[in-house]
DNA sequence: TAAGCGTGGCA
DNA sequence: TTGCCAAGCTT
């Protein structure tokens, strides 16, 4: 497995070149935003932040706010407030160092059991399973292992852990990923370059695809709202959401309460934050969230700047802040005005 | 244990 | 268009 990641292994941002030593921080760093979440969208996100903060005492100095701004986009904005409070505990009680062993990391907002692992495996070489996504595939097949996730887990943990090496243990757990990224893919894999072929009793059987087996998911529900796009002099009106939850403190347009069906025009437009001359736009913002389906309608207006209501006033060549479903709303606008 | 929590790519 | 799913954690 070694000699093939030697051969093979991806070139990331994130990790270290040849003979140098692992930095923790880019370490945990890129595992927060890997959760749940594509190489591809990372990389932008992790150059970012290291330009923006080179160390965890510069993120842990940084307002929550500017935290999740720069994390907009991304997803999961629980790990963004995570994040940061982290940083803070390890600046306040670790002295700026990441502690090394599994245990101790657990301990850390933001980090579970495979976040520590990887931590400990890659950044100090600790023997230590690190099983994501990947990983519950590629010991899956090849010890074919088919009871359903998430019971699995305990005997893939188990079957992962037997398989570290004392030596290279952070290169083993990268390697396990990127097998799983390149060539044990959920659909298709390419066995006929797996360096497992001979030893993977799921494609003895033939059986690849049909691990690891999953639950069947649930349908989601469609919400409704009318968003209220307020402009004066080139700045949109914008709100900061509760700080847990939905969103959780990121920015958003203002909007009526999200329900289960659509409000008729004239309640709706109850809900708006200033008695403007409001136009409903065509069309509907739809997006789709973990556990919901989201239609979104935009009513515009726009007024002097001495009638501005109390909220915050932000330049429209400047919503990076965004979410992905309130950069919708905006796009929906621009095209509008086009 | 199960539900809440984003987003983008792809079949 | 729709559903599936990716380097999971918290409550």
């Amino acid at each position: 497995m070694l000699a093939w990641y030697d051969r093979h292994q991806r070139v990331l941002p994130w990790r270290a070149r040849e003979g140098k030593a692992p930095d923790p921080y880019h370490v945990w760093l890129s595992e927060i935003m890997l959760q749940q979440t594509t190489v591809q969208a990372v990389k932008p996100y992790f150059e970012g932040f290291v330009a923006c903060w080179p160390t965890i005492e510069d993120l842990a100095k940084a307002p929550l706010e500017a935290v999740l701004d720069r994390w907009a986009g991304l997803g999961y904005y629980a790990r963004a407030r995570n994040l940061h409070a982290c940083a803070c505990k390890i600046v306040a009680d670790f002295g700026g160092r990441f502690p090394s062993d599994e245990k101790t990391l657990k301990t850390l907002p933001g980090i579970g059991d495979y976040t520590a692992g990887a931590i400990a495996a890659i950044a100090f070489d600790k023997v230590a399973a690190a099983v994501d996504g990947n990983v519950e595939r590629v010991i899956s097949r090849m010890r074919f292992i088919d009871e359903p996730l998430p019971k699995a887990k305990k005997a893939i943990r188990a079957e992962t852990l037997a398989l570290v090496p004392d030596r290279r243990a952070g290169d083993f757990a990268q390697s396990l990923m990127d097998l799983g990224a390149t060539i044990c893919t959920v659909r298709a894999p390419k066995c006929g370059i797996c360096p497992w072929e001979g030893v993977c009793i799921a494609h003895a059987k033939g059986r690849m695809e049909d691990l690891p087996i999953k639950p069947p998911k649930k349908r989601k529900p469609v919400r409704h709202a009318l968003a209220f796009w307020l402009e004066s002099e080139g700045d949109v009106l914008l709100r900061r959401r509760p700080a847990k939850g939905l969103l959780g403190g990121m920015l958003e347009v203002p909007s009526s309460p999200w329900g289960d069906e659509p409000l008729d025009d004239d309640a709706a437009l109850a809900h708006a934050p200033n008695a403007a001359d409001w136009a409903i736009l065509e069309g509907t913002v739809r997006h789709t969230f973990t556990h919901f389906h989201f239609h979104l309608k935009v009513a515009r207006a726009h007024i002097r700047a001495d009638a501005r209501p109390d909220g915050l006033w932000v330049p429209m060549h400047d919503l990076d802040g965004l979410p992905t479903v309130m950069r919708k709303v905006a796009h929906m606008v621009q095209k509008q005005k086009a």
